[in-house]
DNA sequence: CATCCACAGGAACTTGGGGGCA
DNA sequence: TGCCCCCAAGTTCCTGTGGATG
């Protein structure tokens, strides 16, 4: 992304000069905060009022809040975050930390985080007697009982937003929430307030009932956006970002058109818009096309999936390679025990320890739910029960990432006719 | 209709690497 | 240094199971 570098190299005098397209593309990430979220105003109101009562110092009910990827969830609950942390400079102390549980995934980990971010406020107090939490060392409960300390001395209200909770429930169980929720009869001076933001609406379900009825004392639901809804956010941000006149009539909707098909993502619409823009720009086209679009698209999808392969763990690249040769034998289909033969018929040859049956298992689930793979359960009567799994995207892709892994580089010239001589006996069917 | 295959996937445990504290 | 913690990755042991087959 050459957007810094010294104009008078002149290698990059072009890119400089010659924008037509971009305004300024960082209206269009996703990090970027617009003044106005459109569609969004019923949820914004509806948090900020149960919210209100913190800034008479009284505690709010906690919140849970559902809604796809996309929905604009984080924004609202940041927006809301922000506006009310303003509201109370003048008042009682009123502050709001954001935790993104998909990071900070154990009960230790939260505890600290906030605890820490109460520190970090406090920094300019100087105050340096302070006790820092380490990232690790502490027993939990050490922790828990520093934070109360920190929520003591601070005081005021504290409401504490966990992105993705799902993820930390499904992690590390619900101890953690049980903890935070409890958290306020033994505080005396200050108050703890929790929103909980998850896209996954089943995870009620692992949840210990007292908790869940205490967490989900509201509970607000986002719609996934609509097409028109989409086209509304796109295009207030189309100004900002777009010179005047580079976007071709059919842009906007065609990008909302696509995102609302995949369940009114408007993170997604806003990556299709903007690579749309990007890859325009690299064409030195003086406008956004319909065509940029559909490119796009289909850009995102392979990049995505690049990365996602190529930062995947040794062990797993070497359980797709051992697919990939089964796909190469002619096999469209593989079940479970299939890979793990292969696989435990190559790792050793590449000097890498071998994994067992059952840690493979979990690294194809894993896989699947990646979606670098299909998998589904079959039973295959007398011949037991299994896992079957297949890609559907391009195989000749998936094998050049996988062999960019310098450690499975003695692969590389594996070839068919061995591979046949060396397998053939193993897939009987 | 019971059997039995070839696994799925849960639970508890181990290993090794992060660290604190006295 | 020795003993305490936390955590991710992996192992061991295990129970559960859909449906073709004898």
């Amino acid at each position: 992304m050459p957007e810094t570098e010294d104009p008078s190299t002149g290698l990059f005098k072009k890119y400089l000069t010659n924008n037509r397209i971009f305004k300024n593309r960082e209206v269009l990430r996703h990090s970027y905060r617009p003044q106005i979220l459109p569609h969004r105003k019923p949820q914004i109101e509806e948090v900020a009022s149960i919210l209100a009562p913190s800034l008479r110092n009284e505690t709010p009910s906690n919140i849970l809040i559902y809604g796809k990827t996309g929905t604009g969830k984080t924004a609202c609950v940041r927006y809301v975050g922000t506006e009310l942390e303003k509201a109370s400079s003048k008042g009682p102390v009123c502050r709001l930390v954001h935790l993104n549980c998909e990071v900070i995934d154990t009960q230790y980990r939260v505890l600290a985080q906030i605890a820490k971010s109460l520190d970090v406020s406090e920094e300019l107090g100087s105050d340096k007697t302070r006790t820092h939490i380490p990232m690790t060392g502490w027993p939990t409960d050490q922790v828990y009982a520093e934070l109360k300390n920190q929520l003591e001395a601070t005081g005021g209200v504290l409401v504490i937003v966990l992105d993705e909770i799902d993820k930390l429930v499904k992690k590390s169980g619900d101890d953690t929430l049980y903890n935070l929720t409890r958290i306020n009869s033994d505080l005396k001076n200050s108050k703890v307030s929790i929103i909980g933001i998850s896209n996954d609406l089943s995870f009620k379900d692992f949840l210990d009932p007292r908790v869940l009825s205490s967490l989900s004392e509201e509970e607000i639901v986002f719609p996934p956006y609509n097409a028109p809804q989409l086209v509304d956010i796109l295009a207030q941000r189309a100004d900002g970002a777009f010179i005047a006149g580079a976007l071709a009539d059919g842009v906007i909707p065609l990008c909302s058109a696509l995102a609302a098909q995949e369940h009114g993502d408007a993170r997604r619409a806003l990556d299709l818009f903007r690579i749309s823009g990007e890859l325009a720009d690299r064409d030195e086209s003086s406008q956004v096309t319909e065509a940029h679009v559909k490119q796009a698209q289909a850009k995102i999808e392979t990049d995505s999936m690049i990365e996602c392969i190529a930062t995947l763990p040794t062990q797993s690249k070497l359980i797709l390679f051992s697919m990939l040769i089964l796909e190469k034998l002619g096999q469209n289909i593989f079940t479970s025990g299939e890979v793990s033969r292969i696989y435990q018929d190559i790792a050793p040859t590449i000097q890498l320890d071998v994994l067992t049956h059952r840690r493979i298992t979990d690294l194809i689930s894993e896989l699947n739910m990646l979606g670098v793979i299909n998998t589904r359960v079959v039973s295959r009567g007398r011949y037991g029960r299994t896992k079957e799994m297949w890609f559907d995207s391009n195989t000749d892709k998936i094998r050049e990432v996988v062999l960019k892994d310098s450690r499975l580089n003695g692969l590389k010239d594996l070839d068919a006719s061995q591979m046949e001589a060396k397998w053939l006996k193993t897939w009987f069917r």
